[in-house]
DNA sequence: CCGATTTGACCCGA
DNA sequence: TCGGGTCAAATCGG
């Protein structure tokens, strides 16, 4: 039987491979409508706080759709949080403890996880704040920890690890991001703020080729990880507004996925740089490339358990080498 | 002065 | 017992 049904997988693979391509297109699609509904509804000055105007809700629901479409299409299997063969174990299973005053980073961490790898910086849309730095055993670089800078005033239990690649320690490292749990801090990525760069979804969507299964494992060979896309909506707006901050930088890209983002998001090419003179490099994209992995937690996905595939890759073909 | 970062200590699961 | 994740006091910087 089990032979019989892993027969089976590998026979449906290629087809349901495509199939979940054109579902991810439609996603996408999808994900811009929201975009744009997302800014005419800032635009007309509008609380951007509440989503749940028809359209917005609409958007989301369709998106959703989608969502569970991919999710089926995948097969399922919701590998669960397996370890990262460099080291990534931040998922195990016993380490949600409610009770203690991180509990909901750590259920969070339980729940889902994105990992990120890119090149030259370790920016990303979100507004952080550093709460803890470890040296990692068999590991050059240390590990550092950052919660969203919203976790007190909205209860954002979103975090992230970086960690620099180990083989990558030149001008231009790659810093391994595991991201954990939801920014509920996060608003549709504001019109107004930093975090929309232009067409974005447009933009970066030519950039980007979306696969399932197989060709994520040589993504998780090259990274030890799984798979893909862009976690959440931005706290941007907040950001912006709350004075500086060493871990805040403006993107070059943007996403808006719905607020309960539950699955990953289509990717964005992503450098923002503060310094100036590194601002070319946003304009001309030179990241090597830009690999998202996405792993989603076990069946304890938090929302609706929707979103069982455990591998999706998005590769920015522009920039690869 | 306030907020962010640093860093040693603590906690917990394996 | 060890490794990893988080806390929280101390420190730093604007």
């Amino acid at each position: 039987m089990v032979r019989a049904t892993a027969l089976a997988a590998t026979a449906g693979e290629s087809s349901a491979a495509s199939a979940s391509q054109l579902v991810a297109e439609g996603r996408r699609s999808a994900a811009r409508l929201h975009a744009l509904l997302c800014r005419q509804q800032a635009a007309a000055g509008s609380s951007s706080s509440t989503l749940h105007g028809c359209p917005m809700a609409l958007t989301e629901q369709i998106l959703c759709c989608f969502d569970r479409a991919i999710a089926a299409l995948h097969g399922g299997a919701g590998a669960g949080c397996r370890e990262d063969d460099d080291g990534h174990a931040a998922v195990r299973g016993g380490k949600c403890k409610p009770e203690r005053g991180s509990a909901g980073a750590r259920a969070a961490a339980s729940s889902k996880r994105i990992r990120v790898e890119k090149k030259a910086t370790m920016h990303d849309n979100f507004l952080w704040r550093k709460y803890g730095q470890k040296e990692i055993k068999n590991s050059k670089h240390p590990r550092l920890y950052y919660r969203c800078s919203y976790r007190d005033d909205h209860g954002c239990t979103a975090t992230k690890q970086v960690q620099q690649s180990e083989d990558d320690d030149t001008a231009s490292p790659v810093y391994v991001i595991t991201y954990f749990g939801e920014h509920f801090c996060g608003r549709v990525a504001d019109v107004g703020g930093p975090v929309v760069a232009g067409d974005d979804g447009e933009e970066s969507e030519e950039l980007m080729v979306i696969s399932f299964g197989s060709s994520a494992a040589a993504a998780a060979a090259a990274t030890g990880g799984a798979s893909a896309a862009y976690p959440w909506p931005c706290c941007g707006e907040d950001a912006k507004n709350r004075g500086p901050s060493k871990t805040w930088s403006l993107p070059d890209w943007e996403e808006v996925p719905p607020l309960t983002a539950n699955v990953a998001e289509e990717l964005i090419e992503e450098e923002s740089t503060p310094e100036p003179e590194l601002m070319g490099l946003i304009s001309s994209p030179d990241l090597e490339y830009s690999l998202l992995d996405l792993e989603l937690g076990e069946s304890s996905f938090g929302i609706d358990g929707f979103i069982n595939f455990d591998e999706l890759s998005v590769y920015s073909i522009d920039n690869a080498r």
